[in-house]
DNA sequence: AGGTCGACCTGGCAGC
DNA sequence: TGCTGCCAGGTCGACC
């Protein structure tokens, strides 16, 4: 999926596109993507005002007018697209009319993802377990050390859990790890003070940076206009298995862990 | 409780 | 060309 650098990409485009605007009509073309009965979904939003939008996460909150929650996780696939034309792309799984007359498009390839409205963000059981924001005040050096006591799991394992901390995935792990010259595979309870204090630095500025550029595309992320993200050009391990380290020319190794792909350079990260 | 593994899906691509 | 098997950025429930 889009991570966070993705999700808060979109999130801040959609800003000016939709909020303030009135949801005309709404056309389901496939049923698998809405978690709660399409007919509820679409009652709960037609004709609502769009207040607000956010990012938790990877998810987007949308705040309605009667202060109900549209949420969207893209999960893997997912996208959200602005459009002056109704439904082109058969990827297209749901179909916003909004009253500017654009068009607001879920694209799903995997149909993981989902989309629901709920009165109360607790009702959504992501939203109860989810970690603090790795941007905010509350990730901090003090935290991160109390929290990686007694942790035997592997940093990177750590770093993707969103329990722990929220909206870090299997790329960004891994470009946090090499930023930080931290091995993927060490314990987490193992990392000394200072480590910690630079995986603290790296997750803010690795995910910082690829806010600034518009997040990364792999294969099926597209910004609100349906653009990719500028942060590949950025990317140091991430997919780049046999290439040299851009530090130390060491070829980049590839590993499993907990069945998701691990990037990392086996000389620089210790 | 802490940790791991498959299931959920479709499509692109490498290899034969 | 066409098949098979593998892989993909997330999350959750079942299991040890």
């Amino acid at each position: 999926m889009p991570e966070l650098p993705e999700v808060e990409t979109i999130a801040r485009d959609l800003r000016d596109k939709i909020i303030g605007q009135k949801v005309k009509n709404i056309d389901v073309y496939d049923a698998r993507v809405v978690r709660q009965p399409v007919e509820e979904f679409t009652r709960a939003l037609k004709g609502r005002r769009l207040n607000s939008i956010a990012r938790r996460g990877k998810a987007l909150v949308i705040e309605l007018d009667n202060r109900h929650y549209f949420v969207v996780q893209l999960m893997m696939t997912g996208q959200l697209i602005d459009s002056p034309r109704p439904r082109q792309d058969k990827l297209t799984k749901v179909s916003f009319r909004l009253s500017s007359g654009r068009y607001l498009h879920y694209n799903d390839q995997r149909l993981f993802g989902r989309l629901q409205t709920v009165d109360d963000l607790k009702r959504i059981p992501y939203f109860q377990k989810l970690g603090p924001e790795p941007l905010k005040g509350q990730f901090s050096v003090p935290w991160l050390v109390e929290k990686l006591r007694g942790k035997k799991v592997p940093i990177k394992a750590l770093l993707m859990d969103h329990t722990f901390v929220a909206g870090i995935g299997n790329i960004y792990a891994s470009e946090i790890l090499f930023q930080s010259r931290i091995n993927p595979k060490r314990p987490a309870h193992r990392l000394n003070e200072e480590e910690i204090e630079t995986l603290h630095a790296a997750t803010r500025k690795v995910l910082a940076e690829a806010i600034r550029w518009r997040g990364t595309s792999m294969n099926n992320y597209r910004d609100a206009n349906g653009e990719k993200g500028g942060f590949m050009g950025r990317i140091k391990v991430y997919g780049r298995e046999n290439q040299g380290c851009s530090r130390c020319k060491t070829v980049l190794t590839k590993i499993l862990q907990r069945g998701r792909s691990t990037f990392y350079c086996p000389t620089c990260q210790r």
